[in-house]
DNA sequence: TACCGTTGTATTTTTGAATACATAACGAAA
DNA sequence: TTTCGTTATGTATTCAAAAATACAACGGTA
C-alpha cells in the first residue's frame, strides 16, 4: 500500500472514529452516556452531573431515561424529595457497562493507532 | 468479562462505529466523500454524481472543493463550458484514496465483528 | 407548615444545518 | 450569436436539533 500521507498537504494524518453499542439497530451507549453515568456516581445527582458536563438537566434526564428503558433493570436509580431534595445512584449493571466500555475503548484506541501508523508509513 | 448482553432487554446487541481520516485534527474523508468520488468517476460529472446520491449539487460541490483544498493535487479535476457544458474527472490520487479507504473499511468491519461477538458471548 | 434541592415535564426561544431557489460564467458547436 | 449542460456562487427559506425557561411534585427536616 502506497503511503496515503504523500497525497495530503500535511504531515499530521490521523485515522479516527467513534464507537457505540446498538440494541436492535438503535444506538444507545456511546462515550456521552458513559461519562454521564460516571458523573452521576461521583455526584449522586443527575442535576450536578449535567452541570459538570455542561449539559442541560433536561438532556441528561432524557439520556438516563433512554438508558433505563432499554436495560432489564435500571442503570440509574432516582429518589425524589427528602432530606436533600432527592438524588440518583447507579446500579451494578451500570458499573459493569462502564467497565466494559472502558476496555472496549482501549482496544479501539489500539486499532486506531495501528491504522494511523499504517496510513503514515 | 461478564456478558454484556445479559444486561440488555434484547438478544440483538451490536458494536458499531464510524471511521474517518483527519488532517490536522479536522475530519475530511469519510464514507460520503468516497462514494461521491466513485460516482464522479462513473458519470464524469459532479452534477450527475450528486443526483445519483440524492444530494444537492451545491453540497456535492462543497465536498469536492473541501477535498481539493486539503490535498497537494486536486482529487477532482473540473472543466467548465465546452461541447457538453463541462464535466469532472478524478485523479490517480483520488483512486488511491478510494482503494485505501476500501481496505480500511474491511479491517474495521472485522474489528467490529470481533467486538460484537465478544459482547454477546 | 414552610423550606430545600432534586426529579420530572411542558412550553417557548434560539441556533444551526440542510434544503431550495436563483443566477452568472464557461466554451465548443451549430 | 444562440444554444446547451455543466461548473461555480450567493441568497432565502425551511426544518430540526439544541437550549433556555418555567414550574409542579416530592418527602424529609426544622
Amino acid at each position: 500500500m502506497k503511503a496515503i500521507s504523500t497525497i495530503l498537504d500535511t504531515a499530521v494524518l490521523t485515522v479516527n472514529g467513534s464507537l457505540w453499542l446498538e440494541s436492535n439497530g438503535k444506538r444507545f451507549f456511546g462515550p456521552g452516556p458513559v461519562e454521564l453515568l460516571e458523573y452521576i456516581e461521583l455526584t449522586g445527582s443527575i442535576n450536578q452531573a449535567a452541570k459538570k458536563m455542561g449539559m442541560s438537566y433536561k438532556k441528561a434526564w432524557e439520556l438516563v431515561n433512554n438508558l433505563n428503558s432499554i436495560t432489564h433493570r435500571p442503570l440509574v436509580v432516582t429518589t425524589t424529595g427528602g432530606e436533600k431534595g432527592g438524588g440518583s445512584t447507579i446500579s451494578d449493571e451500570a458499573r459493569e457497562l462502564i467497565a466494559y466500555h472502558r476496555d472496549l475503548r482501549i482496544r479501539f484506541k489500539k486499532f486506531l493507532e495501528e491504522e494511523t501508523l499504517r496510513a503514515r508509513k
